[in-house]
DNA sequence: CTGTTAGCGCCTTCAT
DNA sequence: ATGAAGGCGCTAACAG
């Protein structure tokens, strides 16, 4: 017994309760519960004192033994800091607490090996399932046969080589659509600053782009075409390239929010008449310089969509892929193109900016 | 008896690890924690027995006997898919990871009800420390005496009424500092879209304001100040109204980022020359077709610094006030200001960003 | 070094 | 309608 132990106020518990009143930890347990088999006196009684104490279970072992997993899920995604996810987690967060299940939040940075600790850490909490954003397209880690049947459900990229359900984006039509706006307005010498082709949006969003140009019997110019991990800086720098070429594109499309955002920079800072369309809405695209179309979808909904096939698992006791298979589920999301015509601000004299530090 | 029943994967347990080696379950505990007093000999065996089942501890049991939380600390905010809360949740994130604990997020969308509710599933979960950011000033549901111990750190207000740590943003300064700065620039009729008075946030901006004001010996005309929950449409709104005033302010300053993006929406649309600087920092900014001046801070630091603090409290075995008062931390992150002056990008002066952490 | 005993807090089962 | 016994999976505390 350490005596200068600081009071940790023990946690009260059932027998607490019921020694109070003197009854057993049953009667407490199940007037708690709401469990029928209990005299109403007797339950407001317990439910009484209950709220005198401030008593609340232990989840913990209800959980234990009552077999329940943890009602909390995991999503993993690679930077919750980039707006899509952050709204996607919302998403997943407003459907599981309708269940009143939680959301365990973490990001990767993009680093596949900590993508595979985290997986295999969430597994061993006994999660109830995981909502995963991969950031690679390596997916054998995330095979619920290895993560002791945890349910598990993708987002933004298809399984591969692994059976589980999936939300996807569609990638494909966003940059198609983009791409037609673009030709339709006359553009023909149309860049692209993509993402690795290695991953699913890098190729697919690649793929509208290409076959809208194709569709349209335009060629791509492959010195118009980059690809790199979406990065602000890297885009710029792209950008900066495309500008320089002797004959540069005339319209840009972008792979994800920060390439936009990167292009924007570049040519916020240049001359250069470039028409841009990019993947993913951006907040304040009203607000910018220059004019803006957007691939725009509900990123909550991808969010929302993974959390409800993940929890159709979980409540309908996650069948295992190999026992029963329903054969897995795939969601898409649809993308519509919005046009942000920075029309709003008719001010015929831009230099009257540069006056309004001195009044 | 080796039911290895083919419809559902029943988790293994240690006895099944143990019975395959023919050792007891305690030696395969002591090779799993890495606890001294066994054979290295035999902790391999025992490692690759596990590995070889795919074996993982449950860490209900292990919790529930050892008596430890769950290495699980919650984050309530208002609402994640605001910046400064995804910015906040990420730093938290990797200050928790760091020390292997996760971290469980939610939204209130603002409602005090809800909030209620989440802490008190929270602390019934049996988290180890909780990290809010109130969306009320009535604290008492917070107050770790009423939820068994557990350690509570606010973010962005100060605790009233109840006892526990904090990390706060300079308010006061941040203001301060915007309005000095318009002022230096010749204004004198300044506008303040602030947040309710009720609020810790919406009392110290406009403090900070108010007292920038007065040293300069301005008067504050009451006409030009609203106050309202943080929401673009609403700051729209007032700024419409005072730009139709017969005499509207020469500058504006917002007391965070919703009221200035709404700013910027009236602004933008009109051709009233009013100079804008708002609290928070805007990813891109530097591409707006306004100038704006932000009071920007380290919002990563705010939640790395709770995280900090919480698990300060849960590793030194958690004190309750009342108990061993050591007085209370606070932790102040420090505002400074940004000016973007409005893509005139011929120059690039990136002497203001000295103070930003980027990759 | 390894095994045995006991019990964390709750809930399932069966008795009364 | 209530209570007594037992165990979920794991690990302190003590054997040997």
């Amino acid at each position: 017994m350490t005596a200068s132990e600081p009071n940790r106020p023990q946690p009260l518990t059932m027998r607490d309760v019921a020694a109070r009143l003197g009854v057993s930890t049953m009667t407490v347990s199940r007037a708690i519960r709401g469990d029928t088999g209990i005299a109403e006196p007797t339950r407001q009684r317990v439910l009484a004192e209950v709220e005198a104490l401030g008593y609340r279970r232990n989840d913990l072992a209800r959980q234990l033994r009552s077999g329940e997993s943890h009602r909390l899920v995991g999503l993993i995604v690679t930077n919750l800091a980039n707006p899509f996810y952050a709204q996607l987690a919302v998403g997943a967060e407003q459907a599981a607490s309708v269940h009143g299940v939680g959301v365990l939040v973490s990001s990767t940075n993009g680093d596949p090996e900590r993508e595979r600790e985290l997986v295999l850490d969430m597994a061993a909490r006994r999660l109830a399932g995981l909502i995963i954003v991969p950031a690679s397209n390596d997916h054998r880690h995330f095979d619920p046969q290895v993560l002791d049947g945890t349910p598990v459900v993708l987002a933004a990229t298809p399984p591969q080589g692994i059976d589980v359900d999936c939300v996807l984006v569609d990638d494909f039509r966003g940059t198609y659509d983009a791409c037609r706006k673009l030709i339709g307005d006359g553009h023909s010498r149309v860049g692209f600053l993509g993402l690795p082709a290695s991953t699913w949006t890098g190729s697919e969003r690649y793929r509208g782009f290409a076959a809208a140009m194709d569709d349209a019997g335009l060629e791509i110019d492959e010195r118009y075409v980059s690809r790199h991990r979406g990065d602000i800086r890297l885009a710029e720098a792209a950008t900066r390239r495309l500008l320089d070429l002797p004959d540069p594109p005339t319209a840009i499309i972008t792979a994800n929010n920060r390439n936009t955002i990167g292009a924007l920079r570049t040519l916020t800072r240049s001359d250069a008449h470039v028409a841009l369309a990019g993947f993913d809405d951006i907040e304040i695209a009203d607000l910018l310089q220059l004019p803006l179309s957007v691939v725009a979808y509900d990123a909550g909904a991808v969010g929302r969509e993974a959390a409800r096939l993940l929890l159709d698992q979980i409540e309908s006791g996650a069948p295992v892929p190999g026992a029963a298979t329903y054969g897995r589920q795939r969601v898409l999301i649809p993308t519509h193109i919005v046009d942000y015509p920075q029309a709003d601000y008719t001010d015929p004299e831009p230099d009257a900016h540069l006056e309004q530090d001195e009044p």
